[in-house]
DNA sequence: TGAGAACAATTTTTT
DNA sequence: ATTGTTCTCA
């Protein structure tokens, strides 16, 4: 029996409402979630629908997991654990249109094993469409090409409409090579992510009885963070949900954080057009989060001129002040954040309840040095993905290869990794021979004694592929992925004693653990399955058994971040620039999506929020100073807590704590005057060079040199 | 064909 | 600062 009492009323007529449009609207931790994966609770448990009926849908994989996994959890613990593994339609936009790919995609000419292509790949497709086009990809860059391209596919577009649309030269352009990229694609029996929707669309639309079939069989649609659909996946939605009309969106206009990849707050905003019988239930009490940090999440989404305002309510207890650290540079950041840490895991605070959150992955970095030098456990989400590096996507690349005898592209990366002699002349030569005798490249290596003209390097990797071929039948994956790194060399050009190749060889070992996941059959019965996986960027690399199940922070974007919560949450590189970054603060849609995003990290946090900022930070070698961000000044003063760097040796920080306004009232009325001799507390004794309101400048002399200060952080002792 | 030099891009966010 | 890409020459 699924038990309704831990929900609210609301709520409760939320996963009552089964049938019909429904739209939930709420902010965050207002168990938006919750009342999803209690819904579908309740229409397997009073028998409404069959697990195979229902579908929900989200974005991104870690809200998917996150879903999934509180699904689980909730038949586990309600005597419908029988059903777990039949609950077989929940997923993200992208892995549910594969699984209707694969199966009707026949239709409309995708043949069943294609392959997904990666940013890397699509980067390269894009420039040998140029190539073909006979334009240099140094006059068009392929990455704003590509933009262009992903943009008309979410919305629909294809090569021709695209052409017949085209103003400017610049678009015809862009024409051409998304129709060449295209034929590229399909030659290559690929598609890349946005086509799985786009693809998925058309097949719907024009292959009537495979709608049908669809549409009949998902009785109940649901789909989570309704906000981040962009326009092909909202027409997905609509197709799918025509006939029986249960759906169930799910969302929040503040957390729309994707619309610089094309999604579309209207879609949510116009369900109610859309519907015109729909039901809208609003959430309102906040369960997540203590009184201070919703307060200070407000103060900062309030701020967005265009929004509907919505407020929360809690009944949380008041909590601790938002704690502000301002520290020395990056690397001090990330020192203070470890320490921290390492004070909470001294009183036994648990490390899976702590995250650290930053804009932008390359701040990993600094912070991941600190947590190794620590010894304390960490886990990066996405960031230098695992399935992006190199040593990965050459094994990958073998094995795609293996599964499919046509697939070129991935041949050409590795036929010369390791170095076997063949360079582009007797590559061409071989491809040629195979293209004008119309068969596979493959194919051809395999029976190479009929064919006459194949250069003596590439018979010789013939030999090679044929036994990765031969032995694909004869073990199970695990064991066949191991094979394929040792028999082709690979595992021996890596372990040549350079300071990347034990790391190098960690991550093999780490996707032949994800192989091992396939333990029932052999490796021919699982690569397609594996490959899918793989190229859909499913967690590969948190799948580590020994890191799994291992106690540990979790580090990653705030972009990832969503839908999940943490009982302490730290904020890291909060300063101008850089959040909100640099390329948003010129506009004034993307800087109120920045502002969102900063909604989305604060209300993360259940139990305390830490904010750092660094004074200086490098930037591409360069050393950049910027002020704080607008997202700390922003919070009301009075349930911040600020520390500052140069009081942080001191033993204890929280007595050195510029909290008082008096305080820092005070030292704004400083007017320094050019000349004027002054002490500070970290850098000692230095003559003032120019000065204003807020900032100072002061030659220190010697090593330091000058220094920018912010007057009121830099207790400055004047001296006469 | 391969090694090394010269050059360019990288750091906004995801699938 | 680091890493990948392209160019040049032996
Ligand atoms: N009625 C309730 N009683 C007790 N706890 C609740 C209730 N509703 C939700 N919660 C808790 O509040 C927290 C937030 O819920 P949930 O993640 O579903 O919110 P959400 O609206 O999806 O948030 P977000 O918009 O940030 O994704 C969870 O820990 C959940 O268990």
């Amino acid at each position: 029996m699924i038990d309704l009492t831990g929900l609210n009323d609301q709520q409760k007529e939320a996963v009552l409402t089964t049938d019909g449009p429904l739209l939930i609207l709420a902010g965050a931790g207002s168990g938006k979630t919750r009342v999803l994966t209690y819904r579908i609770g309740y229409l397997l448990d009073s028998g409404l629908s069959k697990p195979s009926s229902i579908l929900a849908v989200t974005f991104t994989n870690k809200a998917a997991e996150e879903m999934k996994s509180r699904v689980r959890e909730l038949l586990m613990s309600s005597d419908l654990s029988s059903l777990v593994d039949e609950v077989r339609w929940v997923g993200t936009f992208h892995s549910i249109c594969v699984k209707i790919l694969k199966q009707y995609g026949g239709a409309i000419g995708i043949d069943s094993n294609f392959t997904i292509v990666d940013t890397q790949d699509q980067q390269s497709f894009i420039k040998i469409a140029l190539d073909n086009c006979g334009l240099s990809s140094k006059e068009f860059n392929p990455k704003s090409i590509l933009a262009h391209i992903s943009s008309a596919k979410s919305n629909l577009i294809d090569p021709g409409e695209y052409q017949k649309n085209a103003v400017e030269y610049f678009h015809s352009v862009v024409a051409k090579i998304y129709s060449e990229y295209q034929g590229l694609l399909k030659k290559n029996n690929s598609l890349d992510f946005d086509d799985l929707i786009f693809t998925t669309v058309k097949l719907l639309k024009e292959h009537h009885k495979v709608l049908e079939n669809l549409q009949n069989n998902f009785k109940y649609i649901m789909v989570d963070e309704y906000q981040d659909t962009n326009h092909s996946q909202y027409v997905l939605i609509s197709l799918l949900a025509n006939k029986y009309r249960n759906i169930c969106c799910v969302g929040d206009d503040d957390q729309s954080i994707y619309a610089f990849r094309g999604a579309n707050i209207s879609n949510i905003l116009n369900f109610e057009k859309d519907y015109p019988d729909s039901k809208v239930i609003k959430l309102e009490q906040n369960y997540r989060s203590t009184k201070k940090i919703l307060q200070a999440s407000y103060s900062v989404i309030s701020k967005n001129v265009k929004r509907k305002d919505k407020k929360l309510w809690t009944q949380n207890e008041e909590g601790d002040d938002v704690v502000i650290y301002k520290s020395y540079d990056e690397v001090d950041e990330a020192n203070w954040v470890v320490s921290k840490i390492k004070e909470m895991r001294d009183r036994s605070v648990k490390l899976s309840s702590i995250a650290v959150l930053y804009r932008t992955n390359s701040q990993s970095r600094s912070i991941e040095e600190s947590f190794l030098k620590s010894a304390i456990p960490y886990r990066i989400v996405g960031g230098l993905r695992f399935y992006e590096r190199k040593e990965i996507k050459d094994i990958i690349a073998y094995l795609r290869f293996v599964y499919n005898p046509n697939d070129v592209t991935s041949m050409i990366r590795v036929v010369n990794v390791p170095r076997r002699g063949i360079g582009d002349k007797s590559l061409e030569k071989a491809l040629a021979l195979s293209n004008s005798l119309g068969v596979s490249f493959g194919e051809m290596l395999l029976s190479q004694e009929s064919f006459v003209g194949i250069p003596d390097k590439v018979l010789e990797f013939g030999l090679l592929y044929k036994d990765l071929v031969v032995n694909l039948s004869k073990m199970c994956l695990k064991d066949y992925i191991e094979f394929v790194i040792e028999r082709t060399g690979y595992l021996k050009m890596l372990d040549d004693g350079s300071l990347e190749s034990p790391m190098r060889i960690e991550n093999l070992k780490e996707l032949i653990t994800v192989g091992s996941k396939y333990s029932t059959g052999t490796a021919k019965q699982n690569l397609g399955d594996f490959l899918e996986e793989v190229s859909l960027l499913e967690g590969v690399g948190e799948q580590r058994s020994d890191r799994q199940n291992e106690d540990c922070v979790t580090l990653m974007t705030i972009h990832s971040s969503k839908g999940l919560e943490f009982d302490i949450v730290f904020l890291v590189g909060m300063e101008e620039n850089l959040f909100p970054h640099s390329n948003a603060i010129i506009s004034e849609s993307e800087m109120e999506e920045e502002r969102r995003l900063a909604y989305v990290a604060i209300t993360r946090a259940k139990k305390k929020l830490f904010m750092t900022c660094v004074h200086q930070r490098r930037y591409f070698g360069k050393i950049q100073r910027n002020s704080v961000s607008r997202f700390i000044t922003d919070i009301n003063p009075s349930i911040v807590k600020i520390i500052d760097f140069y009081d942080s040796d001191i033993e204890n920080e929280e007595v050195s704590v510029i909290s008082d306004k008096e305080e820092s009232q005070f030292s704004k009325k400083f007017i320094l005057k050019p000349g004027q001799k002054v002490r500070h507390s970290y850098f000692g004794v230095g003559v003032v060079i120019k000065s204003d309101f807020e900032s100072v400048t002061i030659d220190f002399g010697g090593d330091i040199g000058n220094k920018d200060l912010i007057l009121e952080y830099a207790k400055l002792e004047l001296l006469d």
